[in-house]
DNA sequence: GCCGTTTTCGGCCCGACTGTTTTCAGTCG
């Protein structure tokens, strides 16, 4: 058996293979028969699930074996059979023999607008189409709007289907989306026939990136409103539009969902919308299992009658929930935490008192410390740490030991001048080299307020290497602040690599506190990786690593990351006042 | 194929929109 043993800093591959297999096998059963839908059903929950949960199932099974598996909500006999087989063999009998029988690229067909598992199993077996290229032939031959079913206006929707998938650049990051949707909105807001308008889906969940953008709007003037959303600049193209429900296409990439509420079932629609799909698929379980139905338009009785709909909160407290905060919404053991009345308070934008990763033109950033300072102070920060890179950085102009010695003059100079304002604290993001050592000499450590330190450089260290280097700077006692410590750039960059529980526990051992980085694109360490953290009753930082003033702006996403990660304000440091962070950094 | 505080059998979320139909199946979220 290769290795096969869980690693952190990776999305767990083998997890992620399975789903992809039992999602696939869906897909061909889904195919053929009809009356198998709950079988189906069960093979993509089991894909969710298995992709979704954070052990590994090759650990799981070595440890309790085929029991163990059995244990994960959706796996029963059958499907943990299936795992086994998979995890000794790397093949799985099911699956290779639907696909022998139906050699289809579902992946890509599936993706196209309004392709689904009857239309792709029509023109496999009336016109032998198994891929994108196949479509687009027998699209330019014009074979498919004979075909029953199908149309003209259906040729002509897969052609542009095909032209948007190719041209699509997936899934787009939360700091894209969010902004996009707040313009949206403030029009809706203002266009006078929205009563109120407001984010909905996995921008309002904080995920790091999102498919679509959701907006619900209350409005006795559905049509209206709708014409409005069509015309707004941001929009190229129109997907379907009705009066509760349209989809407009926008220029920016993504698609906006736009659906229009009455005031009395607004929250439930928000509950509906907000998802995720998995947390709401065990919410409405709960509601059956008190005899209610809840849909988007409200939770009711054995009889239909209405017993919540207006405010969500209220929605679920009629289950008997606690209220849970839409990051948290993931179904990762919030629901049943909700039952107990145990959720965690999570840590608000509002309880940031400080921002600990900043650049000024010292190093790569595009402000002056006085510009970065102004800016903050406009945000309310009571401190703020600089933190210009080290001289390993060529790229990013990193400051040697002379170059630092007049940053942090610059810094006390310009402390003085603001010390009754905001408080200024004196660091560098120092590199973390090859071998665990710092960038800086002891003398010009001792000089900062704090260390904080990266890694930048030879990020394809084995993973053994890589934890010997990581635990190295943690051990020598003078690293503070781990900033984005997997370093990965989402769709750019993987994570490096390194073992995760090794870390965090030397971490725990030397009062080292892991960074959150807010910086769209890496949002590291990421929702995930904080729950394992947490497990170590660790600290975090919620930093920005500003380049330039606007990005102060960020630490929204970093909160969203951090509430995703159920953190609470007294993991995070930076909600401190200034004495006791000072005495917290010193300490 | 999974699951259990009305169940080890008989359920498994549900409503809107579209295109192709002539009352509805398929797709989507």
């Amino acid at each position: 058996m290769q290795n096969l043993s869980s690693n952190w800093a990776y999305d767990n591959m083998l997890n992620k293979k399975i789903a992809e297999l039992f999602n696939e096998i869906a897909d061909m059963m889904e195919l053929e028969n009809g009356e198998r839908k709950f079988e189906v059903r069960a093979y993509r929950k089991a894909a969710v699930v298995i992709g979704t949960m954070q052990e590994d199932v090759s650990e799981i099974y070595r440890n309790n074996g085929k029991e163990g598996l059995m244990e994960i909500p959706g796996i029963g006999t059958g499907l943990a059979d299936r795992i086994v087989e998979y995890i000794k063999t790397g093949k799985m009998q099911k699956y290779s023999d639907y696909k022998k029988k139906y050699p289809i690229d579902f992946q890509s067909l599936t993706k196209l607008q309004g392709m689904g598992s009857k239309k792709i199993f029509i023109l496999y077996t009336k016109l032998g189409v198994k891929n994108i290229n196949d479509l687009k032939k027998v699209i330019s031959s014009h074979k498919i709007k004979d075909l029953s079913g199908f149309g003209e206006k259906s040729e002509r929707e897969l052609s542009k289907g095909i032209n948007l998938f190719e041209s699509s650049k997936g899934r787009m990051l939360l700091g894209e989306a969010l902004p996009e949707a707040e313009s949206i909105i403030k029009k809706l807001r203002a266009s006078g026939s929205v009563e109120k308008a407001e984010i909905a889906g996995s921008i309002r969940r904080m995920k790091e990136t999102v498919g679509d953008i959701d907006i619900l709007v209350i409005s006795d003037k559905p049509e209206k409103v709708m014409d409005i959303a069509s015309n707004l600049e941001e929009v190229s193209g129109i997907v379907v539009k009705g009066s509760t429900k349209t989809t407009l296409r926008l220029s920016m990439g993504l698609t906006c969902d736009i659906r229009v509420l009455r005031k009395n079932n607004f929250g439930a629609a928000m509950q509906y919308f907000i998802g995720s799909k998995e947390h709401n698929v065990k919410v409405r379980q709960i509601a059956i299992r008190k005899g209610y139905k809840l849909s988007e338009y409200g939770l009711f009785d054995k009889n239909g009658k209405s017993i919540a709909g207006q405010d969500e909160a209220e929605i679920y407290a009629k289950l008997g929930l606690e209220y849970i905060e839409p990051e948290m919404r993931e179904d990762r053991g919030e629901i049943e935490l909700a039952m107990r009345n145990e959720l965690p308070k999570l840590v608000k934008l509002d309880d940031i008192k400080g921002d600990l990763h900043m650049h000024t033109k010292h190093s790569d950033g595009s402000n002056t410390i006085e510009e970065m300072t102004k800016a903050a102070m406009s945000l309310g920060r009571e401190y703020i740490g600089f933190t210009d890179h080290s001289k390993s950085e060529h790229v990013a102009h990193g400051m040697d030991e002379k170059r630092v010695n007049l940053y942090f003059n610059e810094l006390d100079k310009i402390s003085d001048k603001y010390d009754n304002k905001i408080k200024i604290l004196k660091s560098a993001e120092t590199d973390i080299l090859k071998d665990g050592s710092l960038d800086f000499n002891r003398k010009t450590l001792e000089r900062m307020d704090y260390v904080l330190g990266s890694v930048h450089t030879n990020l394809n260290m084995s993973k053994e290497d890589m934890t010997k280097r990581i635990l190295k700077c943690i051990n020598d006692g003078i690293i503070n602040i781990i900033g984005h410590p997997t370093d990965r750039l989402i769709n750019r960059r993987e994570p490096i690599r390194f073992d995760m529980e090794k870390v965090f526990q030397a971490a725990k051992d030397n009062g080292v506190i892991m960074e959150i980085n807010s910086f769209p694109d890496r949002l590291d360490l990421n929702d995930e990786n904080i729950l394992k953290a947490k497990e170590f009753n660790l600290n975090f930082s919620i930093d920005t690593d500003s380049h330039k003033t606007t990005d102060l702006k960020f630490m929204r996403y970093g909160i969203g990351t951090a509430r995703r990660g159920w953190l609470t304000k007294s993991e995070v440091i930076n909600t401190l006042p200034y004495g006791k962070i000072v005495k917290l950094l010193n300490g």
